[in-house]
DNA sequence: GTTCTTCATGCAAGCGCTTACGTCACGGTT
DNA sequence: AACCGTGACGTAAGCGCTTGCATGAAGAAC
């Protein structure tokens, strides 16, 4: 416990006799340095307990090897799986992760964008919405901005997603594919739930059925709300034969609610779910689902960061990913 | 899209024509400045559309309101809640967060602590062990070491949580209590289920049971994993009348497995979980599990790390939450 | 032997802030 | 009138690194 000031370059560089700039090489780029005074060094940070000071060398050099991933919610994520990937990936490539919960908040959002731009991340990351003032500033910085799981027309930064009102219009072809005809579309109050929303309920239309029957959740689409979205179903004066939830985690509890007062899954009432959460495949009956490409989308964020950070190049684009309806057993 | 350079307190301190000195006592405190003068740098900072440099300002400052948080999965996490509720207040308190996602390997953690380190965070909250290195890293270090969910005898820095082997004998007890004779205990291989377990097993033999059947799944403890003990389950030659798991998304997928199967719960089996996930109130049935109090937890943290910010001393100290067993319809 | 490369390293000027210390003006004391 | 305390602000020396440029040594080319 011997808390005397932290070894720095300097004490390093003394104790392995060479100048402070070759001991910052070594660290930075151990080949440049050659052999024999590579050896010293290493054995002198050895010897010192060195560790860099990364605040000054990013002052100095004026990258910052930190991205900032701004996230809603933590628990019942739809993105849960992704963001786990992309954040090993960026700790894997030498990035540091700053985690920014906005609880869905504007507000919130904007202060923890200022946040991040100060300290002068690479990239910010956003699986929200993110409101044009702060994309807005984010634009005039150093930072590239990330918007996942969404597109729109003109991307401000990097966008990769989807269209949620394709997803919605496939939903609605797929259930009248399977023969369903009184579906109730549970839609929570966020701006991509909507969009999936005005999709599923236009191709419905254009399909040529009635006007579904629906009703509202809280974001995050949670597993206990299922409880409120079944009473409101018992109460409807024709029950529906399908419920199309907003996520994984909420059709899992409708299938349980169903079960617990004697519905069979699929047989007296089918179930969507959304976003192919492991436990889609895992569930009794297994969930029907839609799938985005988690994987992908990881792999496209890395590309972009990775090329960002060699030479910041402005040209916004989109990446479609596209998603796959995922037929399963509630359906 | 204006990418110039970023303004800095040069720009700000002329447009306002103060020295630079007064805008930064006005940046971190703008009490100490005169009105008039407070409000034209307020202006200037609005001008030239200032954002402060943190990694400067931290580098002078020597101190940094970042911690990094050290956690083994985002995904069936058993703390997400916790987390969020942390990260939440962190984030309000002016602290950013770093998030290091452990992946439950000791070589990863001892990466991520180092890069932490190298940030110079304030404090480093673990919800998994650290290894004796990285504990000894960090003490040398002007950061905190906060450990949670888990005493141990001697804390290296602060430790926040509740002795797993007594939970494990509360289980036992309870169970006893509640007439079961065949359990099946359900134990993933990370210390604290093993702790769990040691306690579970030594107080059931001391209430002079027999041996309980057992089973291991693997980190983290998940829904997904209930076929493979359902299965391994129905291959006894007898049939065990509770399963004690190591999680409620565990619990869950039992339950489902069970009634997928034609079992009444808890009539012809009882399930046990743990942590007290919010689904465990909101399942059918609801899950019997144990609480921990994650909010105090939450509070606790911030003491400490609000303590050491003002002023770091070394007194290691641990905070018995403790844990509440809450019965419910799964037992 | 001379000149030109190439490579490894050192020198020193910053990076954008914070803050100890000093200055100055102003009002209150005696 | 002399003195002092106080409050507001400026001066300038760092914080611990990075990196452009300079330097010198050691071949390579002629």
């Amino acid at each position: 416990m011997s808390r005397t000031a932290a070894p720095k370059l300097d004490d390093v560089a003394r104790e392995a006799g060479v100048s402070t700039a070759t001991v910052s090489r070594f660290v930075n780029n151990p080949d440049v340095v050659a052999k024999p005074t590579a050896e010293r060094i290493r054995a002198a940070i050895e010897k010192t307990g060195y560790i860099p000071n990364a605040l000054a060398g990013e002052l100095a050099s004026n990258r910052s090897k930190m991205v900032a991933v701004l996230i809603p919610h933590l628990e019942n994520s739809l993105f849960a799986d992704m963001i786990e990937r992309m954040v090993g990936e960026l700790t894997s490539s030498g990035n540091n992760v700053m985690l920014c919960l906005t609880a869905a908040s504007l507000d919130r959002t904007r202060d923890l964008v200022r946040a991040a731009l100060a300290r002068r991340v690479d990239a910010i990351i956003s699986t929200g919405p993110v409101d044009e003032i702060s994309a807005e500033l984010v634009s005039r910085s150093r930072a590239l901005l990330i918007e996942l799981w969404e597109l729109s027309g003109e991307p401000s930064g990097v966008s990769i997603g989807f269209y949620h009102e394709d997803a919605g219009r496939d939903i609605a072809r797929f259930l009248v594919s399977r023969g369903y005809r009184r579906p109730l579309l549970v839609t929570a109050d966020s701006p991509r739930a909507q969009a999936r929303r005005l999709g599923f309920l236009t191709e419905w239309a254009e399909l040529g059925h009635e006007k579904p029957s629906e009703t509202t959740v809280d974001v995050p689409t949670r597993f206990g709300h299922a409880r409120r979205v079944f009473s409101d179903m018992r109460r409807m004066e024709q029950m529906p034969d399908v419920v199309i939830c907003g996520s994984d985690h909420l059709a899992q509890g409708v299938i349980v609610e169903a079960q617990a007062s004697g519905l069979r899954v699929p047989d007296d009432l089918g179930v969507m779910g959304f976003g192919n959460n492991q436990i889609a495949g895992e569930m009794r009956p297994t969930i029907t689902s839609v799938d985005v490409d988690g994987e992908r989308i990881a792999r496209e964020v890395m590309a972009a960061i990775s090329r960002h950070q060699q030479q910041p190049s402005f040209q916004p684009y989109n990446v479609d990913v596209g998603f796959r309806l995922i037929a399963r057993e509630s359906i």
